[in-house]
DNA sequence: CAGTGGTCTAGACCACTTG
DNA sequence: AAGTGGTCTAGACCACTGC
């Protein structure tokens, strides 16, 4: 058996997405439709379909029936200091608001407490959860841990606004951002909050902001649907213009492993 | 019910992992094993180790076993214009290298033609597949467009090594990247080279190269393994430092389809 | 050879959506 | 009530690995 059966029937249904035979919205045939058609058995032809699912082409809604996914997607610009994500919402004609989760005084763990050099002796910074919500619909899981002091006197707008906002409004300015971009996956929180199935694929934004005075203020990581959203960068030849040589660039950004 | 059956096993097992119980690399119980100690069928089981795999915690080898898999992740870093990529891997241990698996002019499509500023009435460049190899296996694979003169003046180098490097070494500088960064999944082609199962999650870098000139010179995408590769970014207030004011900055990059 | 995972079947029961 | 997908079982046969 060179090919299994159940990649010869999701190929050939790929095919014709990929193809517009079937359009972005319209309905697969049933499970009942695909097994005479094809001649399998009923679990053949899920895995056939489970297949599309885990490639983005396909969702599924029980009890309604299969669906050709929308791929189109959302891009978050990293050009701009990532202060403007409101705007750069609108300009992709997308309504945005967000939904405090949580907001609490918390430890920290060991790696937080080096990322944010917290006093050793009382590791303790603001948690915050938030989700945010493109046209109503939650597209990002937002976790971050913030300086005690900043979170304390900026409760109130920090609860109900976006982080680095409130920052620029309080006069605290964001200079750079050291940030990891990767692929994950949902567990149990992220699967709840952003409506996908356990293990569904994600892009992670794992993130450290710095003040002016190159004070580490932020940590933390913006989680969103690997389906719906893309990240968009422009690398230049000279970062900060610091440094004019060729072959001279910006510090190394350390992979941090997450325990957020 | 609630939770189904197979959740919970793969639920169990990836506490059991990620607390460390089973180390990286070390072997699972096998199906059998499972099915005695939850008390359900194989089917089962093979739901619960799948769950696991495509939340890329677990690989498994036909005839041997299923393993906790390695979650370490090599990181590009897009703080330096990428020139250096050589320099990157070596500093995080890593021996690369590399293999042209196709280089040829060839029409290009409506989409690459006007990414390129092709003329309309010969709209042809150089079309490259390389395979990048990190400790001799394979990471990357990339797949880019160049300008047919400078793919033409440069074939006997680009056939050798990377792109942009060979192009520095020509004195044709690189100015800016504009790139988007997002998840992807294996198709049969990236399936093949990369050596994953269909649909498994990927991490692509899709990116237009200008020169000083402004002249887009380079349009492709890098494909890597999602569980195996991360991007790190720096972000700046001022990404060149031609704008010193707040609000303004540079220029929106717009989401490219991709056929490539 | 025994042990492992890979594919597939036929059939049962449940949960959700729609009319 | 009918149609959809979601979960689960018991059992068969095949393919690969390692002794």
């Amino acid at each position: 058996m060179p090919t299994p059966l159940h990649s010869l029937i999701s190929e050939k249904l790929r095919h014709q997405i990929l193809s517009n035979d079937y359009q972005a919205g319209q309905q697969l045939p049933s499970e009942h439709q695909l097994m005479a058609e094809f001649s399998v058995s009923r679990i053949t032809v899920r895995r056939a379909i489970a297949n599309l699912v885990t490639q983005g082409l396909v969702v599924v809604h029980q009890g309604k029936g299969a669906f050709v996914a929308d791929r189109q997607k959302v891009t978050y610009s990293l050009s701009s200091p990532l202060i403007f994500l409101e705007d750069d919402m609108a300009r992709q004609g997308i309504k945005f608001s967000m939904q405090t989760l949580l907001f609490e005084r918390v430890s920290v763990s060991d790696s937080v407490q080096q990322i944010l050099q917290l006093p050793a002796t009382q590791p303790q910074a603001y948690l915050q959860k938030k989700l945010l919500l493109l046209n109503g619909i939650p597209g990002c899981l937002d976790i971050t841990y913030i300086l005690p002091d900043l979170g304390h006197a900026l409760s109130k707008k920090l609860k109900q606004q976006m982080t680095f906002p409130t920052l620029e409004q309080a006069g605290i300015l964001i200079d750079r951002i050291e940030a990891i971009l990767e692929c994950t996956h949902a567990d149990a929180e992220a699967s709840q909050y952003l409506d996908v199935p356990l293990g569904h694929a994600l892009i992670t934004y794992r993130h450290t902001a710095y003040a002016t005075d190159n004070r580490p203020i932020v940590h933390g990581e913006s989680i969103s649907r690997g389906d719906r959203f893309c990240y968009a960068v422009n690398v230049f030849r000279n970062p900060v213009g610091h440094n004019s040589q060729m072959g001279v660039r910006a510090q190394h950004a350390v992979p941090q492993r997450s325990d957020i």
